[in-house]
DNA sequence: CTAAAACCTCACATTGATGTCAGAGGCAAG
DNA sequence: CTTGCCTCTGACATCAATGTGAGGTTTTAG
């Protein structure tokens, strides 16, 4: 298939496709024309390189790991197993941070919702309760004081 | 305390001190002469800021719903509640997709390690089993054709 | 007092993935 | 053959957070 149909059967614009080959992220065949030609295969190569992008991999260590994944010879020594277990830590400790922030928004809703049950306790304690280990913290209750000409309050969701 | 000592102390650059403020997450007091003072409470919000950027918010967004965090009042309305619990939903599945990846480099690095126990079954098929519901999925089996002069193998690590 | 170090503002550079445009050629249907 | 859509390359634009440098003022240390 050639690369509009492939991009949008991957869910990706062609310009992303050009660059993912420009990258060394894919490779195409090339019609006698020049034009690009794909197989139903790379869709799904496409779509892995989606999710390690999201994992805050970038294309020059996609490109590094894919072919260890594509062909595993002898070649990948320790050198790309290390690399491919570091970025998984990596990964998880990114993990563990959202699930921290994640939990940190939590209380904010949480003690959102109770404030509007007309309690008046300062959401800021909620949200650092609910944050973990340090302890004796305390978030800013400043800002209040409206030196700067900052915007402000919630009106503008 | 000055800029300086702020920013070194919060684990940021001046620089990016000073952008919180243009974007209306930070606010300074100014001496006579115009230069931001801060408070020990600041260094805190700096870190907050930071995880909500880890979490993929945007300035924009940070901005729109830290004023909620600081002044719980009845003004943070449905709509403030609404896109708190958005971007934590948002967050959520972000996680999930993570974890997710995160399973499938293991695969990779399980294979890998497998293979290098001299068995010679391809990793693709691992990485591929390891992911998760979707049935009958198999990873690009291509690439192997270098037909473009696209760099290669392992061994740049 | 003087020099160094820190600060100010303004403005332009950078990075990565992608959008967009221009000019040219390819390919199928009428 | 022509019209319309797709593709090609190449280049410039974008966005967000930050880096960097110039040119000038303030604070601090000797």
């Amino acid at each position: 298939m050639r690369i509009g149909e492939f991009a949008s059967r991957a869910g990706v614009s062609v310009r992303s496709v050009r660059y993912y080959e420009e990258q060394g992220l894919l490779t195409s065949t090339r019609s006698a024309s020049g034009q690009r030609h794909y197989s139903d295969d790379q869709v799904e190569r496409v779509a892995f390189i989606q999710r390690l992008y999201a994992a805050g991999l970038s294309s020059r260590t996609v490109a590094d790991l894919l072919p260890c994944v594509d062909a595993p010879s002898a070649e990948h020594s320790d050198a790309a197993l290390e690399r491919m277990a570091q970025e998984r830590d990596r990964l998880t400790e990114h993990i563990a941070a959202l699930l921290h922030t994640r939990d940190a928004l939590d209380g904010l809703v949480a003690t959102a919702r109770a404030h509007r049950a007309s309690l008046r306790q300062p959401a800021v304690r909620a949200a650092a309760a609910v944050r973990p280990p340090r302890a004796g913290e305390v978030m800013p209750s400043a800002w209040r004081d409206e030196t700067s000409g900052i915007p402000g309050p919630c009106g503008r969701l």
